[in-house]
RNA sequence: GCGAACGUAGCUCAGUUGGUUAGAGCGUCGGAUUGUGGCUCCGAAGGUCGGUGGUUCGAAUCCACCCGUUCGUACCA
């Protein structure tokens, strides 16, 4: 028995950082995951599943010089003593997956798969300790035409999503052209390795801090708005300018519009050449791209010029494809997370300010992200194995869409109900559900959604069924007495056409007396009379 | 993790310098209407005032700690 007593009542609660999903969320999350399989199927890409759980091992999380996880991942012990952890992407599973049946898989491998990923962090708002990925990956693929596919597929996406062009931007770097700066100016080598993740999260809050936040990042550190102190990366002034230079320059975007034969840029790409101050491609020399002072003090060296060359090719790629500078553009402040990324890496951006819950703009930003991690398949195989990827957050679009009113908007028809007047005749009443249920269903593909009928179940009497009906947004009811039994009739209600009638009703007699929306119809025609209704109400919708 | 603000009914919030029995609107349930959704009217349920301890004759109110939420910051493999 429950108790009665308050005080050793159990508290129903919902641990933190984790959401229950009701109808309207898991129907639009559902035709979401649909749009999004559509786009990967067309690109051939074939699905995979891999479990919740991996061996933390796996997903390389066991923390330096110790026998226990890292935070971050949920882990727990199984009888042997092995570490098993929640998966805390797809990525890592499926280079576990790809190593283990490397030799059954045809290469290049190209799969995709959506799931439920755990992280164990500061839940806030819109970040979830579990969460909805949809990945897509091509393993064994060196060539950078598999990174350009992938940048063309993830702006297929975001269209597909309902996001109009110019709503969303696929960002594209590459790592080795960061890297080769920090070589440049002196941060090369083992030593720096600390250093350089300083200098990679300080631009990777560009847009968030601004230009002069990152400024003090990467010099002696900057002070936030309460009063903490973050230690920047210590970097001298000339190191910091070529840093910034970097990520100011209107010159990696000259890369995409190079790309374009002359003359045909659309008018979209010149304005975005225009506003980003970039001349016309003809004044471009692919060899002098940093001309300014800070950056040319140092020797531009051959991995800057190999993830230049490299990103130049994308940007070739996806303008012959038709992809233009609205879609996809080089953006050299994007950093993606970080280790295992080696060369280049993307970010599906909105554009769009984004109204949250309490309607206020907030700039939503990254909706999803990848690029080129060829050194993760290898920690199983001793080879490096090239793969290229983009992972896309489905639970952060959905609430993106959702805020936007672009999603689960309509509301969804409710089921057609029975109400029970006499509980004597429950039979009868389930036969005539049984009966609309069948042949209201009759004729429906597939692929159309089922017509729902259903008997009123609970105890409550009549006002409170209707009630019931209209909170499941029921299109109608059907209400038998034993005036209609006797006399071989039906009610039907029209509980739509009733609500809109009701509103001109003043008193409540009259209101009783006319009942809206309410018809008599012949027990026997009663599939044929309310599927007739259905359809009459469908076609005013 | 660090810093700050906040925490009163299912929701949104009032609550005087510490003073009887903590209120409102919305929502929920019931009735007017025993066989009919809405409107209107009437009524009811619902609170250990986030928790624990302290100060006080007396605490929703003051203090300490804890928990939770929000914001900033760090982290986000």
């Amino acid at each position: 028995m429950a108790p009665k007593d308050k005080k050793n009542r159990l508290q129903a609660r919902l641990p933190r950082g984790f959401a229950d999903r009701e109808a309207g969320d898991i129907r639009a999350t559902e035709k979401m995951l649909a749009a999004i399989k559509r786009v990967y199927e067309r690109y051939g890409f074939e699905p995979v599943e891999t479990p919740f759980f991996e061996y933390t091992e796996a997903l390389g999380k066991f923390l330096p010089d110790e026998d226990r996880p890292n935070e971050g991942v949920f882990s727990l012990q199984d009888e042997d003593g092995e570490w098993l952890s929640l998966r805390y992407d797809l990525t890592a599973p499926l280079a576990r997956y790809v190593a283990e049946n490397y030799e059954r898989l045809a290469k290049p491998y190209r799969s995709y798969r959506a799931g439920w990923v755990f992280r164990n962090e500061k839940p806030g708002p819109g970040r979830f300790r579990q969460f909805l990925q949809f990945d897509a990956d091509t393993v064994g693929a060196p060539s950078v035409a598999a990174d350009a596919e992938i940048c063309m597929m993830a702006a297929d996406v975001m269209e597909a999503l309902g996001i109009a062009r110019g709503d969303y931007v696929i960002k594209v770097n590459n790592r080795k052209v960061l890297d080769g700066v920090m070589e440049a100016i002196g941060l090369g080598g083992e030593e720096n390795a600390g250093r350089r993740l300083t200098v990679l999260r300080a631009i990777d809050k560009l847009d968030r801090l601004g230009i002069e936040g990152v400024r003090e990042l990467l010099g002696e550190g900057r002070k936030d708005e309460s009063g903490d102190f973050t230690k920047g990366a210590g970097l001298g002034d000339e190191q910091v300018a070529a840093i910034l230079e970097l990520l100011e320059t209107p010159n990696l975007d000259r890369l995409v519009a190079e790309a374009a034969p002359a003359g045909e840029l659309n008018e979209t790409e010149a304005k975005i050449l225009r506003d980003a101050d970039i001349p016309p491609a003809d004044d471009i020399s692919n060899e002098v791209v940093f001309q300014t002072a800070a950056l040319s003090q140092f020797t531009i060296n051959d991995t800057f010029r190999q993830g230049f060359d490299e990103l130049k090719e994308i940007g070739h790629l996806v303008r012959q494809a038709g992809y233009t500078l609205d879609r996809i553009q080089i953006d050299p402040s994007v950093v993606r997370g970080l280790e295992y990324y080696t060369g280049p890496v993307f970010e599906a951006a909105l554009t769009f300010e984004v109204p949250n819950e309490k309607g206020e703009p907030v700039v939503f930003g990254s909706v999803g992200g990848g690029g080129r991690y060829d050194g993760l398949v290898g920690r199983f195989r001793g080879e490096d194995v090239p793969a290229t990827g983009f992972s896309l957050g489905v639970s952060r679009l959905a609430s993106a869409l959702k805020n936007l009113g672009k999603l689960g908007a309509d509301e969804e028809t409710g089921p057609v109900v029975v109400t029970v007047m006499d509980k004597s005749r429950l039979a009868d009443y389930q036969k005539i559900t049984a009966e609309l249920r069948q042949g209201l269903n009759k004729d429906r593909g597939p692929s159309e959604p089922p017509v729902p009928v259903e008997m009123y179940l609970g105890p409550s009497g009549m006002k409170a069924q209707l009630k019931y009906a209209d909170r499941r947004n029921a299109p109608c009811a059907i209400i038998v007495g034993s005036d209609e039994f006797e006399a071989g009739k039906v009610q039907v209600k029209d509980l739509l056409e009733g609500k809109r009638k009701a509103a001109a009703i003043e008193s409540h007699e009259a209101y009783k007396e006319e009942r809206p929306g309410q018809f008599e119809i012949a027990r026997e025609s009663l599939v044929e009379e309310v599927a007739a209704l259905l359809a009459r109400q469908r076609g005013e919708a």
